[in-house]
DNA sequence: TTTCGGATTTGATGCACATCAATACAATCT
DNA sequence: AGATTGTATTGATGTGCATCAAATCCGAAA
């Protein structure tokens, strides 16, 4: 983990905060942020932030992919959410004022910028639509949990796993020239599990399964995939 | 259904707005906003909104309890939350500009008031005390929900069902004079299969288990509970 | 290259909960 | 009281996933 030279002193660029809660801050805002910014860069397996310690501030992912997961006492864990740049975290456990309910640990080559709580409480007062922005980025994350948490009730290992990989297509995908679609996953397989929310051996199977069932095909964190219209279509049969 | 008088012009009264997202709001603020209120009551059965329908503002529950529910297309559904005295519903749809994912059925006999998206632009973009509350009372359900998808996960349907007591206790709840923990829960154990995410059979079968053992007792929607602490120590065991 | 340790897969088995079908119970209406 | 309708329970059976243990793969270190 290293301290890194706050980006030359400006982390939150106009080309950051584009589509991010940021993207209402006007330029000097941004650079007052960025002058208060602590901005660090680590490697996969560290902890940024970790369960039951207090929250003093919102960290923003800047670059790198980061995990957020939650233990319970008998050492089942469950991945909320992945983070990517632009992604802040924490920011509702700072806002209520609690500890960290929650375990964010780096699983790509990660840089992020920490803004301290009475710096965010500072702007989100002197901007009020920023408060907003925040708000409406709140509403999002409850919609997506929600959605989840249904189909995670619902569904069972195979749909939720075609729902998964449907969702990192956007990010993680591309078409290739035949039109097979091409994921490269960015985590192992057994975060993949815990995002599930099953455990590593049934996931195998399952993929398993698929691949006999000529679906797909995975070789490590690759997935191809001759006909994604057979995964969706197989969702609504 | 009918529609109330408006409860003589005032929904919005000081008392109401303790505890709830209103209570930053002056009196003049919550003036104008009775005035612009639409209230309703309605019965058991009826649905305030229903999924897939479009947004058009916020009802705040004033009595009674109103279920959120979601289903999908093979008739799955899933209790999402129960609304009572003081919550808005709906109010992350509106933020989105989306349609609702979900179904809100009156549970018990409710009386709702209506504020309908512009107004509350509009109120919000005033009063940015308000927006932030409304930004910690949004923080708050993402922390809920986080709990709930976890529990969910990891846990079976006993410890479950414990939890869903246990959250039920504090508002429906009272100790006797022996120190037995009443609970007259407000919904019907469908309904209470629903919320857990289980079918109504293997509820029915849970209870009777968990009676068998001792630990509480079942009659219709009343628990009673001899030990409490037998309970929430099973759950760390 | 060999060796080692962690990640992934495979196999055998068990269990929690779902499913389907029938029955019991409770509340309301006639 | 008897009929009716919805809600809750019970029984028999099936299945999806967990669990535990062993085997295999794979990348990093020596």
């Amino acid at each position: 983990m290293t301290n890194a030279p706050n980006l030359n002193g400006r982390c939150f660029q106009r080309d950051y905060a584009r589509g991010t809660v940021l993207r209402v801050l006007s330029g000097d805002e941004l650079n007052w942020l960025s002058d208060r910014a602590i901005c660090k860069t680590r490697e996969p397996g560290h902890n940024i932030f970790h369960e039951g310690t207090e929250c003093t501030g919102i960290h923003f992912v800047h670059e790198g992919l980061v995990g957020v997961r939650r233990s319970d006492v008998d050492g089942n864990s469950v991945l909320i959410r992945l983070a990517q740049r632009g992604d802040p975290l924490g920011y509702w456990t700072m806002l209520l004022g609690e500890c960290h309910q929650s375990t964010a640990e780096v699983l790509q080559p990660s840089h992020t910028c920490f803004i301290n709580a009475s710096c965010m409480h500072e702007i989100l007062h002197r901007n009020p639509a920023f408060a907003m922005e925040f708000l409406r980025h709140a509403s999002r994350d409850i919609s997506k949990a929600q959605e989840r948490f249904c189909q995670t009730v619902t569904l069972n290992l195979r749909a939720r796993l075609i729902h998964f990989l449907l969702l990192m297509k956007n990010r993680y995908g591309h078409v290739t020239d035949d039109g097979t679609l091409l994921i490269d996953l960015p985590i192992s397989r057994s975060d993949m599990a815990e995002m599930i929310g099953v455990r590593t051996e049934s996931l195998s199977r399952t993929i398993h399964q698929m691949t006999d069932d000529g679906v797909l095909e995975f070789s490590g964190r690759h997935v191809s995939i001759d006909t994604a219209d057979l995964l969706i279509e197989e969702l609504y049969s």
